[in-house]
DNA sequence: GCACTGACGCGGG
DNA sequence: TCCCGCGCCAGTG
């Protein structure tokens, strides 16, 4: 079994263009919910040059200060086709990654295989 | 071994 | 909407 750096790292490269994922997702898609610190500790450690896809609860930027300059992570996202609300939220529901049963199934075969 | 801390989530006020 | 408190896990002193 991949830990769990890796398999965040995994799951960020499978992030679809214009689509971001929230910590809770990335925690529960490695298979450890409620653990969504655990993942914001990790992605800080720079495990993944996709970091920027990653918003917390409700679309929040909780995690934009740790970026060279205040907004950039905002800049990323936009950049990347991602919709932003007011206040620089993302637009979840139009933006948010909800993985298909398919990607789902990948992730879950992956892990098995320990693919990287 | 213990207390503190962090790119978090959630319910309440 | 914002702020607070509590729960969660792992690294650090």
């Amino acid at each position: 079994m991949m830990d769990f750096a890796a398999r965040v790292a995994y799951v960020l490269s499978r992030v679809p263009e214009g689509k971001a994922v929230t910590y809770g997702q990335l925690a529960a898609l490695c298979g450890k919910p409620l653990c969504a610190r655990l993942a914001g500790r990790v992605v800080s450690q720079g495990v993944s040059p996709r970091a920027w896809k990653v918003v917390g609860a409700g679309g929040r930027l909780t995690g934009a200060a740790a970026f060279l300059t205040p907004g950039l992570q905002a800049e990323l996202l936009r950049n990347d086709g991602v919709s932003l609300l007011p206040r620089d939220r993302v637009d979840l529901g139009k933006s948010g990654w909800v993985p298909t049963d398919e990607e789902l199934a990948a992730l879950k075969t992956a892990f098995a295989q320990r693919e990287i």
